[in-house]
DNA sequence: CCGCATCCGATTTGATACTG
DNA sequence: CAGTATCAAATCGGATGCGG
């Protein structure tokens, strides 16, 4: 039978049993996704990610490039010269994550002002 | 000087100044992608929505919830009866964000065995 | 130059209990 | 049912110092 009675419109992506979970909770911390789409056009070095992405620490760069090497997102590659180079890079694996993070980024900007208005000016009319 | 360089390829969306940042550190907690997402085929009740997403707690879907409300992205409907009926659902804005979530969601179920190889398994070929 | 380890404060989170 | 309040725990995040 075979018979998908499914009444839904569309599929439902979320609420598989917790892949979307265990996936989300790795990208969705503070840095994760900013990391990537500072790598979208091409391998940086630790100093130069740190430049790009202001306001992160070299902890919290290093840990959040740590992950994403971990979860095969990112490659790391040290050159053993005097100085040291380390480039990170983002994997096939990562690249497909590539264009989502600058869909959002897209609609972030997109967006801001609304966003921006709604958390300021939502107040009540009492506003004299 | 000048020499710039840089070839870039196309309009980086990041590094805009942080506007970015600004809607990233909003969208990029625990819980706000998830529960746009939960809310991508409806309406929801504040208990429904306590069912749909597994772990989070009532404090944090309460915050979680008013942060969206607060930003325009979800909107707050209470029905003065016995017992109380609270609906939650994303506003026009939100919606445009539901798709992006969906593709999120979507990306994490195609490629979470991937990442849970490359986090289990990159292991060094000593497995003996 | 890269990046790890440690200390320490700030923020976030969750369990529980209580109100409308 | 929906939401708040409080407290303790866990985590985050930054500054600094050290090692490769």
């Amino acid at each position: 039978m075979t018979g998908i009675t499914r009444t839904r419109t569309c599929p439902p992506p979320m609420n598989d049993g917790g892949a979307v979970r265990e996936v989300f909770d790795r990208i969705s911390d503070k840095w994760s996704l900013l990391v990537v789409g500072a790598l979208r056009e091409g391998p940086l070095r630790f100093g130069e990610l740190e430049k790009a992405i202001t306001g992160i620490s070299q902890r919290m760069l290093t840990l959040t490039l740590k992950h994403l090497v971990q979860d095969g997102l990112v490659s790391r590659t040290a050159y053993a010269e005097v100085p040291p180079r380390v480039e990170y890079e983002v994997t096939p694996l990562g690249k497909t994550l590539v264009p989502l993070v600058i869909a959002l980024a897209e609609w972030a900007i997109e967006h801001r002002d609304e966003i921006n208005a709604n958390r300021r000016g939502a107040l009540p009319p009492t506003g004299s």
